[in-house]
DNA sequence: TAGATTGTTAATCGATTAACAATC
DNA sequence: TAGATTGTTAATCGATTAACAATC
């Protein structure tokens, strides 16, 4: 009977899957046309059999052989984690972190398009940071409703997180992406990625620790090859 | 004979602990002087087994019943996680991302100092942000020799990464936190973590695809409990 | 004492890696 | 044809989860 239900690709492809985008990015830029999986292995030092697994997640077919259309590849990826038609966002708090977002120009080839910011800040409202006005939080439910716009974007302070993101909530966002080092309580339907810089900090400072102290001990180790190899996935 | 080596932990206990640390600072500003992994399974919505396994990592010692001392579980955490002591770090790329990343009081406390910040744009060497002084790059690799800096930050966009990173080599840093979408070359003994902002969004966008489709749908599933559970490190 | 929690070992689960046939 | 690569299945590895004795 008919249930061969398809795993989800699991976020560690998903994670990966942007990172060949990149790559291939950089590699139609060079004017490459065709690539194997053991060429994008290579570029991020992966296992060419791992990037062949996550690229079948998205049901693309290659060529024995030759590879895969660069171009092609670039498509499917980018339909596949939904990039291909923008989404509208909402950015609350205008730090120096939400600045930085509103200038990343980036985030538009990513499927994401900032559309407004909100900030509590009297001085801050009425700004535009990047060609992106600041409206008064007090705006945010109203505007989103209306707007129908999924996507949230929090840089707030932490004490001020869990309250937008219920705004967030109220006003029938679906995605929230999370920058403050807060666990949100959402309802579910809703969808949470956190970026936790700490995580990656902390990631980087006790490998260091442990390069260091085994350097001292005057052992050679596997420590060299030291990019962080699975889940260095969502990161910035 | 006695080769009992004890495992390293596994990059996603490092980003967890990284939350606990966080989690029990709030805790801790909240009055609570005794916290166990079921507390801080519930406040994160981890499995408590899972907690468990992670602290054991630092060695601390808890007691049945109770669980551990707050202050103390702060405390092999960030020594654990080579937090105690601050390490010095270099910055280079004074952009929008840099000057946020200058003005993250949070770095502090999570053992990280930018003590100086290097550009190649002649308007912005010599400006301070945040207190710290701009320099020309060309002082990179010299400074960072002298002073010992071991940890270097990266900020510059794609196409500069690269060379960016060579010159901290160059400079006798150990350590690079690469905020830059590319994958760096870097001889063994150098670590480098990366902060992959678009690994972020893939995961976030992904998962709010299929939230939407689901509910087209008309079926309900597990979407809901959206915070991504292991990998959710190496972010922002 | 009773029972929640630590500490630890075993079972499960899932992702990575290896193996290999099919193919261009 | 020869051989590199895709596509796919099986084996391995490691992390998560379950089970349970020890303990306060």
């Amino acid at each position: 009977m008919g249930g061969n239900m398809v795993q989800p690709a699991p976020n560690v492809t998903l994670r990966r899957l942007a990172l060949y985008h990149s790559v291939l990015q950089r590699l139609q830029k060079d004017g490459r046309e065709v690539v194997s999986c053991t060429r994008i292995g290579e570029e991020l030092r992966f296992d060419p059999t791992q990037v062949r697994k996550d690229i079948e997640a998205t049901g693309i077919v290659g060529k024995a052989r030759i590879g895969y259309e660069v171009k092609a590849l670039l498509v499917v990826i980018e339909e596949f984690l939904g990039w291909n038609n923008t989404r509208e966002a909402f950015l609350v708090g205008a730090g120096s972190l939400g600045t930085a977002l509103l200038g990343y120009e980036r985030l538009k080839s990513l499927g994401l398009s900032i559309i407004a910011a909100f900030d509590t800040n009297p001085q801050k409202i009425g700004s535009t940071i990047h060609g992106v006005e600041v409206l008064p939080l007090e705006k945010l439910v109203d505007l989103s409703r209306r707007m129908l716009v999924l996507v949230g974007i929090i840089t707030v302070p932490d004490e001020s997180a869990q309250t937008v993101a219920d705004l967030m909530v109220a006003g029938g966002m679906r995605a929230v992406w999370n920058f403050a080092p807060v666990s949100l309580a959402v309802p579910d339907g809703v969808v949470v990625e956190d970026v936790q810089i700490a995580s990656s900090l902390a990631v980087l400072s006790k490998r260091l620790s442990r390069a260091l102290a085994l350097e001292k001990k005057g052992e050679d180790s596997d420590v060299g090859n030291a990019h962080a190899p699975a889940a260095r996935g969502q990161k910035f």
